[in-house]
DNA sequence: AAGAATTTCAACCGCCAGGAG
DNA sequence: ACTCCTGGCGGTTGAAATTCT
């Protein structure tokens, strides 16, 4: 409940603090229900309350707002929490955004609670096997994300967070290399094939480095009803991808993303999509077939420019949109 | 049953950015 | 250019709730 102490903005009036009661919850719903909240500052003088505008707008936002989901989360949302965090960190309200009805806060608490603490153990149990690296002879490492039934619990605490190609923390991810078997060469930058963010309207969040892959199945998730929820992280939305990889051969029905060494979820994008979709169906899903075989593309499709590597099963539009490799 | 320990989560704090004057 | 005000955010607190012994 916070402690005790003045605050800037009621330090004039006394104030209540701590939990609200019911009556003032009332109150604060009739007042904003017919009159909007307008102005925070002069809400509680309005509204008959002997709060701070503050506290007032961070009551309404997290307990009283009409759309609140409230309940426990889903499992899904869960899933999603935990791919965000990896790619946004504790960015709290941007990964709210993301998940309706939740709030900056509840989403917090829930990860400080529930997931940090699953997460923490489940560290410990595999934090050895997390990632691989391998060189690249033409371009530089690639960092794969070895996946496998705990590829949500792996090495999201301390030096091993995180272990999938997050564009906001490459430094925890260069952090990361003492785990590895091989010490790789000197890395400038863990991430692979450019994608073109020249158009990225997203404000506020710093360049996106080159992405290689989306590497996640959650923020897919058909119940997330649709992609729209991703229109403010840009990276995860499939059209800023150079490369979808799919495990389903039906490009008119692509199915992405392909995850390392999980099943993809069974999603349908929109059939107007037009960046290339690799088929990588029937392929083996032990990680380091994957890695094998993520290897060669890049490798191959690095060296010919923009010909995709005529091994790969691609649609005809495949082509100039790897812009470059890092 | 009851006290201790732990967890949950609503609410607070301080900081910051942006806008107004 | 500067100050002040406001809203928004992430980190933190601690009472209440829950679990453990």
């Amino acid at each position: 409940m916070g402690h005790g102490g003045g605050h800037s903005c009621c330090n004039k009036q006394k104030v209540k603090r701590g939990l609200w009661s019911p009556e003032e919850d009332e109150k604060l719903i009739n007042y904003i229900t017919s009159h909007g909240h307008g102005c925070w500052s002069s809400v509680p003088k309005l509204a008959g309350l002997q709060r701070c505008g503050k506290s007032c707008r961070l009551r309404w936002i997290n307990y009283l707002r009409p759309d609140l989901k409230r309940g426990s989360f889903s499992a899904q949302e869960a899933t999603l929490i935990v791919d965000l965090h990896r790619i946004l960190g504790n960015r709290w309200a941007q990964i709210a955004k993301h998940l309706p009805g939740r709030t900056d806060n509840e989403v917090k608490n829930f990860w400080n609670s529930s997931i940090k603490k699953k997460l923490l153990a489940h560290s410990h149990l595999s934090s050895h096997h997390l990632t691989t690296t391998f060189p690249n002879p033409k371009t530089t490492n690639i960092h794969v994300p070895l996946t496998g039934d705990h590829q949500y619990y792996d090495g999201l605490f301390d030096a091993s967070y995180p272990n999938v190609i997050s564009p906001y923390q490459p430094h925890m991810i260069h952090n990361q290399d003492h785990l590895l078997q091989t010490p790789p060469p000197a890395i400038s930058q863990p991430l692979l094939i450019n994608l073109d963010n020249t158009n990225d309207p997203t404000p506020n969040l710093p360049p996106l480095p080159p992405s290689f892959i989306v590497n996640s199945s959650s923020v897919f998730d058909p119940t997330m009803e649709s992609l729209n929820y991703y229109d403010h992280i840009n990276i995860l939305k499939p059209e800023n991808y150079d490369i979808i990889l799919s495990q389903n051969s039906d490009h008119n029905h692509p199915i992405i993303p392909f995850k390392l060494g999980v099943q993809a979820n069974s999603f349908e994008l929109p059939t107007n999509i037009t960046q290339p979709i690799i088929n990588c169906h029937g392929l083996n899903t032990s990680a380091s077939s994957q890695i094998e075989y993520l290897e060669t593309f890049v490798t191959d499709f690095s060296s010919s420019s923009s010909s995709p590597p005529s091994s790969l099963v691609l649609p005809p539009f495949m082509g100039s949109k790897v812009t470059s490799i890092m």
